[in-house]
DNA sequence: GATGAATGAGCATTCATTCAT
DNA sequence: AATGAATGAATGCTCATTCAT
């Protein structure tokens, strides 16, 4: 009977905030600058977040939610742990490194939160499953304790989206691809594998986008 | 260097400043905080600086400078490349690790002034013509491009950083000393070698004692 | 009086608001504070009401009326002068006692329209009746002329309220009970009587219970 | 050396707020408000006092501090019980009334803070000791046990400082002279004395002012 | 009539920087 | 040179009231 709430005010909150905290930071930005762009006033905010905090929280969580069930998806859905590891490789990171702003988020603001790690021990879980199974598979003997499986997964995790991160903006002078490229290296050079190209297409009858985690 | 009088207020300064920008960050921190802690009245403060942002700057270049010239030094002094990759990965990145939370910032909060870039690229000269020498030494073939090799290194370095930041408030299972042994069997199995020990105790095992990127 | 439908809404939020005006203050209130406990939509008050401060208004003089109606009804019905004082100091006083942390933000927050002086007075021709007959019956000349009686009554009915305030924080060793009492004492001494008991049980000793100036 | 902290802007600061709380209120009243009047931005308020609320302390807190300094100092200079009482219910209550502002402040938000119970007790002390000192003197049995005469203090304060405030404000047919008659009323038909005139110039030896609590 | 999202002035407070002393 | 009071724009957030639905 009243005005309904405006889901996509709630959007356009989220989407300029996100460009705003990942160019210059969560403390360098204003609720005032973040309602300034899309011609909201203030008070708009706090209908649809309880304070500036949440916002941020709403664009780690919803846009790491969305991704992060997609992969879980499409790795349910390949019983390959081959297929399954350039799956992730090839399509995940690739789509978490394209959304820059996201990247700048989670690697900077997101660290205030306590939740990065639980996010990344769930990534974790499914490419350690894949790399297990595959040690199995191939016979090869894995030199990594668990404790250090975890923590390379970590290092070349966040060191990864870091890298790009900085080199986006910039401050190194290296290219995503050197990235993608540099990290099948290591898994093909460990397992004496190749990484299968990606069947394009097979993975992708989801929802409306353009894929990536929101607005890349 | 020195910009007036009294380096010991400048010094105290840049202390209390680079403990409080790790701890709550740089906009998180006020000139106010900086100068209460060390009983120096507000004004002081802008006579050794131009204003908050180059306090930081200064923290950054000086501490790096410190940093570099010390890792250089001993590069040089050093003819065999297992020792000196043994310097870097056992003394030099202790010492950067246990700067992570300031390093963090610059990487955080939308500076450009800190150019890690650069800084990495410097470094970088270091560890490469380590590696390459250690490989023609052992008769091992380089199996990194120098592209890949940048990249490597960035990732390492700026994962290892993520994760013993996230180590440190308990998101991750993981100890500063994982972290290092887990990059010093990347470099054993990759060579074939054992890193020789440190000539003196200092900085070996954890490095959270005297080090610090710089604490003048 | 009722103004629109559903007269039970309207005293939900007189209730409401009398509540958290009396315990946070009318300025410390919001009206969606007033709403949300009894789940009505902010909308809603101003149905009923023109404004906040009208809501204010509304339980101020609704609870009047009902308390003076009351008052007057029960002391018409009583010849004995005696026994109409007995009446005020023994059911009335508590019940107004009762409500002190409302009365008090009616003479706090700087409203006009309480208008004490008038209630205060409607009630100050009551008890001086009573008082006059009593001196008059008895034969006690009363030396209280019509402006100290009812500088009296203003004293006694003020200053009990502040120190029964007083008392419900803690800031006074003194129980509601002892404030009856000592008013009850005056009376008493001053005529050489004893005020009868109250007829029924009901809203005597303790004014705690079902009392109020306007719980509607 | 640097500029010197002025007491006459933070005397200011409270003037104008000691009239404007009084007036509307502590909580209607802003920071801005208190401020506008007196042409000062609104920084310097925190330079002079930590929030808002410590404002409403020091009003309160060194208005009362003023008044009771002296009172105590003139009770200890004189052994006359009876001159005593003269001089708290002729000069100090006369004083405390002519300070409308404070009065009205002390009764209203006076109570948000603690310490309105301990104020008065302080009083009580100087008052119950005179008045049990008068009534051994003139043998008097006092009928009052200690609760009660602590009652009848709190109310006799209380009540009269409450109604002179509403008086004052239009909302009581009353005056200050009707309240002091009435006090010394019960005083004297109590004990059966006569409290004596003031030898003013007696007690007011003290430094520069009109007396009053602060600016009558 | 009922609803609750919308609005934007207003709130208390902070803070980098200046500058009178 | 040293000091720290002064400044006022800016901050995150609230809220009485309105009005589209």
């Amino acid at each position: 009977m009243a005005r309904e709430r405006d889901e996509s005010k709630r959007a356009a909150i989220m989407a300029e905030a996100k460009r705003l905290f990942s160019e210059r930071g969560f403390h360098a930005t204003s609720v005032q600058d973040v309602v300034r762009g899309i011609g909201l006033p203030v008070g708009s905010v706090y209908t649809y977040f309880q304070n500036k905090e949440e916002i941020l929280k709403a664009v780690i969580d919803e846009g790491w939610e969305e991704f992060f069930t997609e992969l879980a998806r499409d790795c349910a859905a390949e019983p390959s742990p081959l297929a399954r590891l350039g799956l992730i490789v090839r399509r995940y990171l690739p789509r978490l490194l394209a959304d820059a702003d996201f990247l700048s988020i989670i690697l900077t603001e997101g660290f205030r939160q306590g939740d990065i790690g639980e996010k990344l021990e769930r990534v974790s879980g499914f490419v350690g499953a894949a790399v297990n199974e595959l040690a199995q598979e191939r016979g090869t003997a894995l030199r990594l304790s668990p404790k250090q499986a975890s923590t390379a997964l970590a290092v070349f995790f966040l060191g990864g989206m870091d890298a790009v991160r900085l080199a986006r903006r910039g401050s190194l002078p290296l290219g995503e691809g050197d990235l993608i490229g540099f990290i099948e290296l290591i898994i093909e050079s460990s397992f004496g594998v190749r990484l299968p190209p990606l069947d394009e297409g097979g993975g992708a009858d989801e929802g409306g986008g353009t894929g990536g985690t929101g607005d890349a």
